[in-house]
DNA sequence: CTTGAACCTGACACCGGTGTCAACTTCTAC
DNA sequence: GTAGAAGTTGACACCGGTGTCAGGTTCAAG
């Protein structure tokens, strides 16, 4: 598919796609004329590395990881090495800290709005 | 306490204590000649401050909130508007799926682990 | 006093994913 | 073949919390 409909099937901008083909995070066809043909694959690729950015590892880490996983195919295409998997343990509990902070500042809003919603409307 | 205890005791920059600062979000008592006298809570504070960042919130939006919140000393201060209220849920709910998002990735890492320690040794 | 540690303000830079503008090319459908 | 949508590359900028350097002042202990 080409770059206008992934972007509108996932949510995410252009300039984004292309800056993940870059990255290597992506791979594409490219029509005669240099246009690019993504599999359909991409879509969930995408979401895939929507997350993971969202989970704070940056586009090199990320690079690393995903031809590891396995494909909607079948098993991992590479395996990942010990000094990975030491660096993916280590993201692993900053991902688990972040957690716990995120639960907490839930928390945080969830009194504030309740210390709100009493007395918003009353005296 | 002076900046460099604060700094020492929550493990954050001076540098970002004294923006904190500048941004509403911490108040500081000063010397004749100058220097900052931080309050004994604002270790807690700082804290807070630090996980409504991991949270995604921005300085303003947690300079909003942190006067509604109890203290240790009691009550809240101020009482959320309800058009803060509006932007807090809105807040949780980005929180929410943040969250979501770092379980699936943490799932993730652990599949790509997983699927190394198998095998690093065996053929 | 004097001296060294600690603090002050201000400024510059970074990171890194993303928006956007520009100038040009390709595709598609008539 | 031609017009208009869609795509291409490249460059510039932003955000916003944080590190850091510079030049000067204050504090605390001798």
């Amino acid at each position: 598919m080409r770059i206008g409909e992934l972007a509108a099937r996932t949510g995410v901008g252009q300039r984004s796609l292309r800056y993940y083909e870059q990255q290597g995070l992506l791979v594409s066809d490219r029509t005669p004329g240099g246009h690019r043909d993504f599999p359909e694959r991409a879509v969930d690729r995408v979401i895939r590395i929507q997350e993971l950015y969202a989970a704070g590892l940056n586009s090199t880490k990320i690079a690393q990881i995903l031809p590891c996983m396995r494909d909607e195919d079948g098993g991992p295409s590479v395996r990942a090495t010990p000094a990975l998997v030491a660096e993916l343990a280590a993201e692993r509990g900053r991902i688990d800290r972040m957690i716990g902070d995120l639960v907490r500042s839930r928390e945080v809003l969830d009194e504030v709005i309740e210390a709100a919603a009493g007395r918003t409307t009353a005296a």
